[in-house]
DNA sequence: ACCTGAACACCGTTCAAGT
DNA sequence: ACCTGAACACCGTTCAAGT
């Protein structure tokens, strides 16, 4: 292989492609290096390590999610944009996603997010505490609820059909005597798919914090 | 080693007791074959693999979580009280928890925490779909959260303490012109740790869902 | 029936050697 | 300066052999 032919981020490029198409597992360095034409161990040359690597991917996730981010014109949006974006993004990426897990990177894409998100609680009218706490918690939701999600579509199809078999298995066959409730809402529960349990949990979450803001959305 | 001295709830004592003192890393069968006082391969006899021991703990800790939880009088206490004992149980046991991930496994304690949080939910008024869709939304808000903190927690010490000096770092120097938002925030934002983020995020949840109750909880 | 231990096919990382 | 390839210290799992 040629000099100059392994970059970082041909490097993250081939990462993410690889975590896309053979999921957390076959996310190997032998693996890269072939996938790269190179010898496995030429990537140190670029990066510490496989952890350095996942870091860089993780960085490339929320450059995607994030990138043409900006503050709509009611604030309430804004917050729901910006936690859109990442689940999007991370589900259209889960084992990278589940491998980055909650590891954030600071770069600019991340630092321009957060500050467009603490601009919108400002204009909503909350102080520098009450904006500095709810920025965190529109930003661990976005990133903890997609990761979680990401981790559980990450895992290998067969796990993940047996895992959704035993549920629905359990739920649906709940003894109406020693679980009554579940029995009641069996049904309706498996019509609930995840897509609206996010947006609920963020209609909820976002209703709440208008509820709250000294100024509402829509002025 | 004598016969019958390895029992599946005696691996997963260990293996829960592994992961507590050496982290995901530290989690390897000859460690645990070590620790159990038998060769590696012996847990093969009660395991079909690492994973199955995984589930196991996991399990574990979900009954950890749950045991002794019974509906309070308001029915949004008994919802707030199942979302802290899961997250107490994950903290507990930050490695166990970030490497089961988001997989559950419908046992007794999970079931009747599950009915119970229906049950809650019956009381508040809702019909069976929303029900449903709310149980979903409060379990997962649990698990998912619970389980990213985790993750974070069982970094080792150096990793997540160059992560934390890290973000500290980005937004504590952060370029007044070019995030004039994160700017303002930047003090508050140091005082917020995520037990408040947890608590903040929980609370809004709840008051939403209170919101739309047909029956509120102070009756 | 349960446990042992050698063996297998991997893995991430290091380091001396090449060009 | 960048890449190669042998080597090292692991890992999870299989399977024949013991008792």
């Amino acid at each position: 292989m040629r000099r100059g032919a392994l970059t970082p981020e041909r490097i993250v490029d081939v990462s993410l492609r690889l975590l896309d198409e053979h999921g957390t597992d076959g996310f190997t360095m032998p693996r890269l290096g072939k996938a790269l034409g190179a010898d496995q161990t030429a990537v140190y040359r670029h990066f510490a390590g496989k952890d350095e690597i996942l870091l860089a991917v993780a960085d490339r996730l929320l450059e995607e999610a994030l990138t043409g981010f900006e503050a709509h014109p009611h604030w309430s949006d804004t917050l729901a944009d910006v936690c859109r974006r990442v689940r999007g993004a991370y589900l259209a990426h889960p084992a990278a996603a589940a491998l980055s897990g909650p590891r954030t990177t600071r770069r600019p894409a991340e630092m321009r997010a957060a500050d467009t998100v603490i601009g919108a609680l400002g204009d909503a009218g909350f102080g520098a505490a009450e904006a500095a706490l709810l920025y965190r918690v529109v930003a661990d939701f976005a990133l903890l609820w997609s990761g979680g999600e990401a981790a559980f579509h990450s895992l290998d199809a067969e796990t993940k059909a047996h895992e959704a078999d035993g549920w629905a298995r359990a739920y649906r066959a709940a003894d109406p005597r020693e679980y009554p409730h579940i029995h009641r809402v069996r049904d309706p529960l498996f019509e609930v798919d995840s897509a609206d349990v996010f947006e609920t949990a963020l209609r909820l979450l976002l209703d709440s914090i208008e509820q709250r803001a000294p100024r509402p959305p829509q002025t």
